[in-house]
DNA sequence: CATTGTTAATTGTTATTAACAATCAAGTGC
DNA sequence: GCACTTGATTGTTAATAACAATTAACAATG
């Protein structure tokens, strides 16, 4: 019953996006085993078919071994493969991103932090899953409430504003902005609560759900 | 140096979409080995770490042996994974779409062929695989040039237009249509070619270039 | 305590774009 | 010739988006 085919290594890795100090970054852990050791890498491990339920939960795994809590956005990007992008052996790596506010790292999480545009030579095939990923990040911010999931429970309209400009990369002007996030429903004004500070205080505003909303329109 | 973790089974299934009969239609395989043997089931089978380079090329392996030829359009959906979704053990497949020119396909090919609202039951998880592929069809559909691919290497542009309302589900307006394919620049009229029949000759096109294009807007 | 600077929020005006309806064009069949 | 059908285009109106300008609300300063 069983087939008798030699099976490939089943991994899973994952690109962890944060937002510090106003840039896109990935969260890097340093390996503890051959091969590449030593070397920062996207985290990752084998899949444990005893105890993984499938490979999200294996990917769940990782990310809460990385930060120590679940992400507040998981979703599986891609899978690599093939005989020659692990030096171990014909391999599957089931990819995942994660989007993880920086008010939630603590220090030690965020010194292994690096901007998108600065990041090490990463070994396997990871270059390419990292520029997958930021392909996805930046598609789907485009025309949806992703971003949201990089910013803590509470924000203001400009805080949201930039992280949106930051991930899609572009300008956007402000009015037409609000407009349009307001229109979608996606976030509600907490009533009388306010960011105050040197100026104007800035209306605060939550999530209106916990999940991913997809735009009828480009934002 | 390798690792010892038990390793999961890996296999490749594809949802294989064409257009009969000004429907969207899937191509479906009957199981010629156990389990669900004799039932009909996506076309799929295990990855062969000898012969393919990766899972893409066992996808391409698995459409050549459904079809005879490569598919114009191939790219991957998903992967599905868990101890549960196939009876011999806990298995990872990497999930497949194809779009393929009913007029490439022969008889024998089409005869399996079924309407994706009048699917039978289908074993594994393949259900799964079924719906996320449709939705995805439909979501590039809104946005690229992908249904381009389910007709042959000539068309009309009303051709081109009902496969799109097809694919899609919803009714385009004829002018507007026009109007935004020929911005965008994915196909080319081919001069003095015209499908005649009974009524006004209809402008032939042909496809730009061979690549999936993705437009700024829906179309 | 008026003035200035800075960020927050809103308004209005103009230019694009899309939806809808109507019209024109080119053939067949009777 | 005339009705009919499908192909292709045009124009008018409504909806959206981009851009610039303005108003609002505070703190800091002299």
């Amino acid at each position: 019953m069983e087939p008798s085919f030699p099976r490939p290594l089943v991994m899973v890795d994952t690109a962890l996006f944060t937002i510090l100090d106003e840039r896109l970054c990935l969260l890097l852990t340093q390996r503890k085993e051959p091969p590449f050791e030593r070397k920062l890498a996207l985290p990752g491990g084998f899949v444990h078919i005893d105890e993984d339920a499938d490979t999200e939960a294996a990917a769940r795994r990782v990310v809460r071994g990385k930060i120590g809590f679940d992400a507040p956005y998981l979703e599986q990007l891609f899978t690599f493969s093939g005989a020659t992008r692990d030096p171990r052996g014909w391999s599957v790596s089931v990819a995942y991103y994660a989007l993880i506010p920086a008010s939630l790292l603590d220090r030690s999480q965020t010194a292994e932090a690096f901007p998108v545009e600065a990041l090490p030579a990463l070994p396997f095939d990871h270059d390419r899953i990292v520029a997958k990923a930021i392909e996805r990040l930046r598609g789907k911010a485009t025309y949806s409430s992703l971003p949201v999931f990089l910013l803590p429970a509470t924000f203001t309209m400009n805080e949201l504003h930039r992280i949106y400009e930051q991930t899609i990369g572009v300008r956007l002007d402000k009015a037409s902005f609000r407009h349009k996030i307001l229109e979608q429903g996606i976030i509600d004004p907490i009533p009388s609560q306010f960011r105050i500070g040197a100026h104007r205080p800035a209306q605060l505003y939550r999530l209106a759900n916990r999940v991913l909303t997809a735009f009828e329109r480009k934002i």
